[in-house]
DNA sequence: ATTCGTTCTTGATGTCGATCAACCAGATCC
DNA sequence: GGATCTGGTTGATCGACATCAAGAACGAAT
C-alpha cells in the first residue's frame, strides 16, 4: 500500500491477495471503479470494505483542523486500503486517477482468517510489512532534506513502476504536485523547484508535467541519501 | 508500542497479550531484564524474539548512513517490539531505562496463530492499530510546528502514564532530550527552548529534568493543535 | 568538597524551506 | 480566435528551526 515500499508487497511475493482470498471471499467481493478525484471513504466512516487496487492509483490522507493535510500513502495496483483495527476508517481515501478496484467485505476476510490459519499469517505478514514501510517513511519525514525527500520519492516510484526505455527509466507521476508535497511534508513550490533542479542537473527529464524519465539512476540514488 | 497511541493497546483492551499467549507460548517464553542503555537488538539481526515490555521504557530507532537518527517508537509497559514480516529486525532497539521484559519465541507465536484463530485476529487487530498510531505520527512529523509537536508528545505521555496530583497531572520523562528530538524530527536545542517556553507560560512545571507536571491540560491541548 | 563528564539551557547567527506574488502553460469553453 | 480556469513554475522575501558556541546544572568518582 505504501509507495514507500521498495517492492510491491503483492506483486513480488507469494502473498498476492486475490489468490488467497478467492476461496473464501470471492462470493462476497465485487469489482468496482472510481473516477479521478472520487472519494472512496472518509475518516470516521464505518469500515465495511477492504479495497484492493487493480488499476490506477489512490491516495489516503488525514486532515488537521485547519486544513493542513498529510498524505499517508499512495495505493498502487496490488495494494490494499481500508484495513481497520476498530470498525472505522482512520483516513480519507480518494482516487488520484481513474481506478479499478476489487471490493472485499470485511466479514468475508474475518471468516477466512478463522477457517484458514495460513491466510491469517499472511495477512499478518502484510500488516507487519506495512509497519516496516511506514518506518522508512518516518525517516523521510523526520530527518531528510527536501532534495533527499524528492529523490527518494522518485526512486521508490522507479523501483515500483519504472519501465526501462533506451538508457532511461520512465514512469508516470499521476498525482499532482500538491499531493507529492503533502506526502513529503513540503510545499508545492519546493516540489517544483526541486524537480527543476534535478532536471537542470541532468538527473531527470520532465517531458510532460506528469511524466518522469530518469537519466541517471545512480545519481538520483546518491541524492536520495546524500544531498 | 507507539507512544503516539492515545491509549495503551493492551492496557485498556481485551487483547492484552500475556492472557492469550499464555496457553500456547508460556513454555517458550521467559522473563528477562535489560539495563539502561543496553541494546536489545539491531537492524538486520535475526528476528527470533518478540519482546513484551513489562516495566520501564525502550526505544526503537533507525539510522541514516551519516548518523542522523529517527526514533520510531517508545515502548511502554504492555507494548510489543520486534514484530517482523521477514526474519529480520528492521530497527534498533535499546532500553531507555532499566526494563523488565517477557521474551516470546517467534515460533511459539506462529504456532498460536495456527491453533487459535482468535489469537490471530487479535494480533492482526494489534498490527492494524499500530498502523493507525503510526499514521497519527505522520501528521506530527510532516505537518506540525515545533510547539505543536512537543505539546502533542507531552499530551500522549500524559494520557498514557499521567498521574493526577492535586490539580496537576504528573509523569516521568525517562528519555533524554536527544531521544525526544529524534522522535519529533527536531534538535535538542529546540526541545529545550520549547519546554522552557511552556514552563514560562505556566502550562507545565519541570521540577526535575526528567519529570513533568502539567498545570494546564486544556492549555496544553490547545497548543497541540493550534500553535 | 573538588574535579570531571555528561546533559541541558541559553544566546547569536545562519539557512533551508515557507510564504507571498507574479507569471506561464494547457485545457475547456464560448 | 479570445476568455477563463486550474495547476505548475519562478522570483523575492521572510521566518522557523538549525547550527555554532558558551555556560550552567547535575551526578559520579576521587
Amino acid at each position: 500500500m505504501y509507495v514507500t515500499s521498495p517492492i510491491g508487497i503483492f506483486e513480488h511475493s507469494e502473498i498476492r491477495l486475490p489468490h488467497f482470498v478467492e476461496a473464501e471471499t470471492a462470493k462476497h467481493s465485487h469489482f468496482s471503479t472510481a473516477e479521478a478525484g472520487h472519494r472512496m471513504f472518509c475518516e470516521g466512516d464505518d469500515a465495511i470494505y477492504i479495497y484492493e487496487i487493480l488499476e490506477g492509483v489512490v491516495r489516503t490522507s488525514k486532515l488537521l483542523f485547519d486544513g493542513r493535510r498529510q498524505i499517508l500513502s499512495f495505493g498502487y495496483p496490488g495494494d490494499l486500503v481500508g484495513l481497520s483495527h476498530d470498525c472505522f476508517y482512520h483516513s480519507d481515501c480518494e482516487a488520484v486517477c481513474d481506478v479499478k478496484l476489487r471490493v472485499h467485505h470485511k466479514n468475508a476476510c474475518h471468516a477466512s482468517i478463522e477457517s484458514e490459519p495460513e491466510f491469517a499469517k499472511k495477512l499478518l505478514k502484510f500488516a507487519a510489512s506495512e509497519v516496516n514501510n511506514m518506518q522508512e517513511h518516518f525517516i523521510m519525514l523526520g530527518r531528510k532534506s527536501a532534495t533527499e525527500k524528492v529523490a527518494s520519492f522518485l526512486l521508490t516510484l522507479l523501483d515500483r513502476v519504472g519501465e526501462p526505455k533506451n538508457c532511461k527509466t520512465c514512469f508516470d507521476l499521476p498525482m499532482c504536485r500538491s499531493d507529492i508535497a503533502d506526502f513529503l511534508g513540503l510545499t508545492i513550490e519546493t516540489i517544483s523547484r526541486t524537480l527543476t533542479k534535478l532536471r537542470e542537473d541532468g538527473v531527470i527529464e520532465l517531458p510532460k508535467k506528469h511524466r518522469v524519465h530518469v537519466c541517471n539512476v545512480p545519481g538520483l540514488r546518491a541524492l536520495a541519501e546524500r544531498a
